[in-house]
DNA sequence: CACCTTTATTTGTCTGACAACTACGGCCAA
DNA sequence: TTGGCCGTAGTTGTCAGACAAATAAAGGTG
């Protein structure tokens, strides 16, 4: 946690908390050095996190004025955290139900995808997420064995994928993300509704090195968990 | 056009190339600033640039890895741009083919979202988005008539709705965004597939001091055009 | 072989300065 | 009155050099 991180926070909370409404301008960036006692620059890479985010719009010469608060409750499906964390930060309690945990050959798409040898063996979990015991979304997860240490004890597979990997040294930094629209009655089992329209989002999951550490396919049931993000030039 | 803007453009054009492959570290900024004859801190915002992209990951100490070449011909989901730039990027003829346009009274819910009198008034455009004379989506436009100087000549209405507005002194400059998914024959027209799955972008469009411009709901046919994205935290 | 120290490299932050751009008010002429 | 020109103050963009903090690799020690 650096210092324009620590700046780049409070300033969102700021923004977002409604201290400066949409399409007012923000203090100078002088100002705001001497407000938080740091530099300039440090207030610069800060604003630059904000910006990034689609919450200002800085112009030279003229200043930095709010275009989004932010606060509507929506996921921001830019942000990569775990299903755990997105649905308890909605204030719903998170939770899930498991179909199957098997143990399988890789195919070779996968193979392909997380630059294995096509002899390796993954771990597949079929689940359901749920967000106050209502589910929200079905999810595919295939995780490499060798990732895991080689001996999948399913008694460990509980909770977040995310922390269940980062205690084996794998820390997801990225995921690239294929977005799709899908529907009909055999996606998902258990309680789905009938002939229900999915969000699906196809992602592979890489460390801080570029390294592919594991696949997912979450189906999000239409209208039970809504995304939202800020598109900027 | 600045010169961390260059600096940027020309960066990711060389990821992109795949000059660095995922997983390499690129120069350091010291070197990179010497090679474009910049400063060094010009060369860390276009490196940011590139971090909120989701294509590298800079550690202190450590340096920046690229990972994600972020070349894969998929549209970015972040990237708020005419549908007419998005198909033309990805080297398709972009087209469209008018529905209607029509002009009627302003909606409770639009007049909130516009910030407008609810007495105000507002042209309605319904059309079919084209790739290579292909229907890749149905977009449905929701234009306040005082933004195109109260006079909307049907004749003029033609090609981007952003370069139309732009004409009248509205710029946009960011998208709030909704995702959804839907499907059903009541989704579109003409020569749209049975029942299809589609992509919903719900956008409220706003100009550089976050006033809201125009609202589009734009419905995009599953498998026709591929959005990704990369997520980070 | 494991653990610690040293050292070089790299990013984060600071300071001060100047350039480039924008917004605004005052002024002048039509 | 109205429109345009111009100067000025304020703001962001860029520069240079320096030091602090974190990382990674090499080497030494038990």
């Amino acid at each position: 946690m650096t210092q324009s991180d620590r700046v780049a926070r409070d300033l969102r909370e700021r923004v977002e908390s409604g201290e400066w409404p949409t399409g007012r301008r923000l203090p100078g960036e002088h100002q705001l050095a001497t407000h938080y006692g740091v530099s300039r620059s440090t207030v610069r890479t800060a604003l630059q996190d904000l910006e990034s985010r689609g919450l200002t719009v800085t112009r030279h010469g003229s200043g930095t004025v709010v275009v989004a608060t932010g606060h509507d409750h929506q996921a921001d499906i830019r942000r990569l955290e775990s299903m755990t964390e997105t649905i308890r930060r909605r204030g719903l309690e998170p939770g899930m139900r498991y179909r199957s945990i098997s143990i399988r050959d890789i195919s070779k798409e996968e193979a392909e995808e997380l630059q294995l040898s096509p002899t390796a063996e993954v771990v597949e979990i079929e689940r359901a997420l749920t967000a106050d015991a209502e589910v929200v979304a079905f999810s595919y997860d295939v995780i490499p064995v060798d990732h895991l240490g080689g001996a999948p004890d399913p008694s460990e597979i509980t909770g977040s994928v995310f922390a269940l990997l980062g205690r084996h040294g794998h820390h997801v930094a990225v995921a690239t993300t294929e977005l799709h629209a899908a529907h009909g009655d055999d996606i998902g089992w258990g309680e789905q509704p009938e002939n229900a329209s999915y969000l699906v989002l196809v992602q592979n999951h890489l460390d801080g090195e570029g390294r592919p550490v594991f696949l997912s396919s979450t189906y999000f049931i239409e209208g039970r968990f809504p995304f939202g993000l800020v598109r900027h030039r």
